[in-house]
DNA sequence: CAAAATATGTCAACATAACTGACATATTCG
DNA sequence: CGAATATGTCAGTTATGTTGACATATTTTG
């Protein structure tokens, strides 16, 4: 190495070259998995800020519109995250008259959880740019690529042994797209 | 909470149904890659947690083991984020001897970042893990849908000469220097 | 050369969204 | 009835981002 720099490597030993070949791991894509997901996300934080939202109201606010009648519990396991964390947006949401909660009907412990017309409303806005998105990244693509997006996608999700059957519609014909 | 199962639909709405067909926003690939990019992140996150780092960490040794020389404001421009919030997690990065800082040779104002050895290894342990994945996700794929899928992530990012930001970040001496 | 611009570092305060732990309340189940 | 469950809430902590202000070294420019 030549390098007419200070710092004497014997001791700190600094890798001045990037990674040579021979390394089968999949930077490519751990990079382009980085990029798209920062942008793919921030077509609605933009939105969200409007609102003085952020992204768990987003998150809380998809999943209720897609799944109306989801309990608290379900939307947990969904988010991964803990109640209290929840806690503080989905009260927002509520408070926002964006979500309503109705004691279940079998179980009255239970708080189903549904979007209002509102909340449906700023699903559909922040879904719109992220379809958009996909679109035009779709758009170079044949059907049969897109299947194949679809497969890889599925296939980097965790497969979960335990999914909550109290009331949602957890079977999907297709794969593993549902939640 | 009062409104023991009371809510009155009249005045608040509550929508108990799902979203109906002809809406062509992609709900399938919003929540696959919410999913996916969930997952993706939680074998890298597991690993870091033993050494007292987070994703923060995770993405500076990554981009700095990627691209050796990388200066501080090639990389804030990479990540897009400030200084300030770089500095926390560069500074125990480098006090912890995973990334080294050299004055650069032509413009010594410059710090050019580098992996120590140590930097590079914990790189790689973090990166197998999600390399695993991603061959697992392309088992399935033939070449072409490999190739499909690049083309989709690589769709989905902003190519950005210069992103306009709506309220620019204006951060006080240096500004933002073209990419 | 002196002044301005640039690259970086640092201190301080703050916001968000996650976390843990502990405890309360209503309801269902055995 | 008492235990388990579903949910809510209070309090404190952590990680990571933000803005603003200022310091220091170096390069560029008038």
């Amino acid at each position: 190495m030549s390098a007419s720099g200070a710092t004497n490597p014997s001791a700190t030993e600094l890798l001045r070259v990037a990674m040579g070949e021979g390394n089968d791991l999949d930077f490519e894509i751990i990079e382009l998995l980085f990029f798209a997901y920062r942008d793919f996300i921030s077509d609605p934080d933009a939105i969200l800020e409007t609102y003085g939202f952020g992204r768990a109201h987003h998150r809380v606010v998809h999943f209720v519109n897609r799944e109306p009648g989801l309990t608290v519990a379900a939307l947990l396991d969904t988010l991964k995250i803990t109640k209290q964390s929840l806690a503080r947006v989905l009260k927002q949401l509520v408070e926002g008259g964006y979500v309503h909660q109705v004691a279940g009907p079998e179980d009255r412990r239970q708080r189903k959880l549904y979007p209002t017309r509102k909340g449906r409303e700023l699903a559909l806005a922040l879904a719109r740019p992220q379809s958009r998105r996909i679109a035009k990244a779709f758009s170079a693509l044949s059907d049969t690529d897109r299947q194949a997006v679809v497969r890889f996608l599925a296939g980097m999700i965790d497969q979960d042994p335990h999914r909550t059957t109290a009331s949602g519609p957890t079977d999907d014909a297709g794969g593993e797209a549902s939640v």
